[in-house]
DNA sequence: CATTAATTTCTGTAAAAACAGAAACTAACC
DNA sequence: GGTTAGTTTCTGTTTTTACAGAAATTAATG
């Protein structure tokens, strides 16, 4: 797939920001091109366009796929996998949420949880300490509802409850 | 300082999630020190109880204090600075929020911007992707402004408007 | 303003991560 | 069932990042 300049500055711009976030370069510019891309792309394509190893966009792929953000969809008459991902940057965003909650809010609300488990039978640490810890967890599980709950709704609500701003709390008063 | 083993475990597991946001070990672990702390530790007292050398504690508070989640605590009769961090949760989510705001969502729509701006005098990169750029740049702006708007609102606020999750689409539709 | 305590910056090394290329594997098709 | 196209896994190299220890800098005190 030939890119203009404009794509090239996109795709190398988002292969920095993923770096940030704890994807690698070859992935976060896996994705971006996908995203450009009109139509889904196969392997062999992606390595030309971004010049990477073969390999590496296979590996590369599995982890966009972990991440649920990149699709196989199937071509009529062509035994090769072809990839995209969604166009609609809030499909995105929840995706990445759920990823990163996944990955970052659950197993520490497990291994908060441990500790405040274990420091109810432990004469060694402070009190203040273990209730700094329970102060942690309460807000992870706060965290963690909300997004469930957020989850749920249509993107439309959203979209409304986001544009509504800080007017929300006049409702919140008025109730 | 001393460290029992629900601290340290503590401590242990905040290092290894630190790593995966973009923040080293050493880095996460010295801000969950600090924040179990009773008291503002001097950077000898970090550098003896997490077992790393002095100079990577100098550079891992100036890294947290870039943060804004580290603060020079002056004690009365020692020369030392001491070092602490705030106790409430959503302080320090809010902290870590605008930081990354600042790193991640500014230096992006700023790029995306050009990207626009250029792909108008452009003929060779098609509509669509040309299109597709600006709904992520819409969808960045979208998020600056409500974080913008909700930065501003109290804490209790934010928690009622949380607790509240999904009821919220009642108030919504009967608007 | 010299002396000493405290901190930061610099430099080299160790550890970890990203990646290319090769080898191994899988499955479609003749 | 052999052949070939397609994909994944493995292995070694390169690049990057984290870090310790030393050197340099800053600032407080007599």
């Amino acid at each position: 797939m030939k890119l203009t300049p404009v794509m090239e500055k996109y795709i190398l711009h988002w292969g920095e920001m993923g770096t940030r976030w704890g994807v690698n370069r070859t992935v976060a510019q896996i994705h971006a091109l996908l995203y450009l891309s009109e139509n889904p792309l196969n392997a062999e394509e992606i390595t030309e366009t971004l010049g990477v190893a073969r390999s590496n966009v296979s590996t590369s792929i599995k982890e966009l796929q972990s991440w649920k953000l990149v699709k196989n969809e199937p071509q009529l008459g062509d035994r090769r996998e072809h990839f995209a991902t969604m166009k609609d940057p809030w499909e995105l965003f929840y995706a990445i949420m759920e990823g990163r909650k996944q990955r970052e809010l659950d197993p520490t609300m497990s291994v908060l949880r441990e500790c405040v488990l274990e420091s109810e039978a432990d004469k060694s640490t402070p009190e203040e300490v273990k209730q700094r810890m329970k102060d942690v967890l309460e807000f992870m599980e706060i965290l963690d509802t909300w997004h469930a709950q957020i989850k749920g709704l249509p993107k439309s609500t959203l979209l409304k409850l986001i544009k509504l701003g800080a007017k929300v709390k006049n409702f919140l008063t008025k109730k």
